[in-house]
DNA sequence: GATCTATTGTGAAACAATTCACAAAATACA
DNA sequence: TGTATTTTGTGAATTGTTTCACAATAGATC
């Protein structure tokens, strides 16, 4: 786009954050500016880009191709972001065969396909009921990342990182703002 | 399920968080069990339902029926927490008319709707660059909360709350920490 | 009913994150 | 080239959160 020179300050109003963190941040990861300068793009751009491995791609793959699983399996904007998701894996996989879409396999293919694609983060969009299940299954597949969309809490050994996403939580937690601020300004009235 | 107390421990374990931790809430919020004898888990519940609004639905609608938008459109664990999906919308609803589903709306028909059924939260599931015009319509409609699948920083007076969810984060923060706990073990080799 | 024990509730302490404030340095300009 | 100005980089101060530690007390036990 032409832009040589961001400063903290620019790149804090993009972002929603103040300038001191911006610079802390970058401080912390070792990325220099130039004291009056500002930060210069195309390094920066290069430094943020090795600190967020953008500089390699993952191999993932989504067991459960529900609405969410499917949806996930779509996303066009992983794909800018080193993420490729390399399968899908369903019990029922004819339930879901997907017109013009990454094939969806049967779960006894898992150990196949993460071996062939050293598979180490998975996303799990498989009913509450079977997502320990399938965690267990993972991990011991050599599976060390895992994304869990489904609202239980997976025992998991502590060499694996999991991040859970709760859609209802997130919705909750704005209805829940939004109750607050009109209980407050009835108090005006 | 036949039990009537529980203990901070308990709940803490359950949530995988540290009993103080859950004692410090309760007590933010006024909730009060009793020493030595745990809580009473059916006024605990109780609490908890007043807390976080369930005694009460909300209405809310979809705007963005790609994917994501007819993923969390269908998504069936809103239901039992008080998440109403009353409506959604599309600039092209017949591109995706979805069979035995809530109906696709044009988004001609946003004011009509939002207003019949009281809608003050919203989830934006829309392209990159459409995100911030609908926001704007949706504010202009009445709606306090909004719920943020695209990746910007939606522009919005105050009194609105948005929550930005962003999937290609949430998997990219896990393939990090799974890349920094690799890169600490092999130095012990 | 007296004593023992488990659990809460919460100040205080420790820890973590953010903001402030300003010296140091690079650029702009005369 | 010298001076003025802008922006970084970061210690110090502030603010926020989590953990610790223990008195208070309800319930269990004898």
């Amino acid at each position: 786009m032409g832009v040589t020179r961001v400063y903290s300050y620019t790149l804090a109003g993009k972002a929603g954050v103040t300038p001191e963190q911006v610079r802390k941040d970058f401080s912390e990861y070792g990325i220099k500016g130039n004291r009056r300068g500002g930060y210069l793009t195309e390094s920066l751009v290069r430094e943020i880009e090795v600190i967020f491995s953008r500089d390699r791609e993952s191999n993932v793959v989504v067991v459960g191709m529900g609405n969410l699983g499917q949806a996930l399996s779509r996303y066009e904007r992983f794909a800018g972001r080193g993420i490729n998701i390399v399968a899908t894996f369903d019990i029922d996989p004819y339930k879901h065969k997907s017109r013009s879409d990454i094939h969806v396999y049967p779960m006894e293919r898992l150990e196949e396909i993460t071996e062939r694609f050293g598979v180490t983060v998975a996303i799990i969009a498989v009913p509450e009921i079977s997502a320990q299940e399938v965690c267990d299954d993972l991990v011991n597949l050599g599976v060390r990342g895992i994304v869990n969309f489904s609202p239980v809490l997976l025992k998991v050994p502590q060499y694996v990182v999991v991040n859970n996403v709760n859609l209802s939580d997130e919705i909750e937690s704005v209805i829940l703002s939004v109750r607050r601020m009109k209980d407050e300004q009835s108090l005006f009235l």
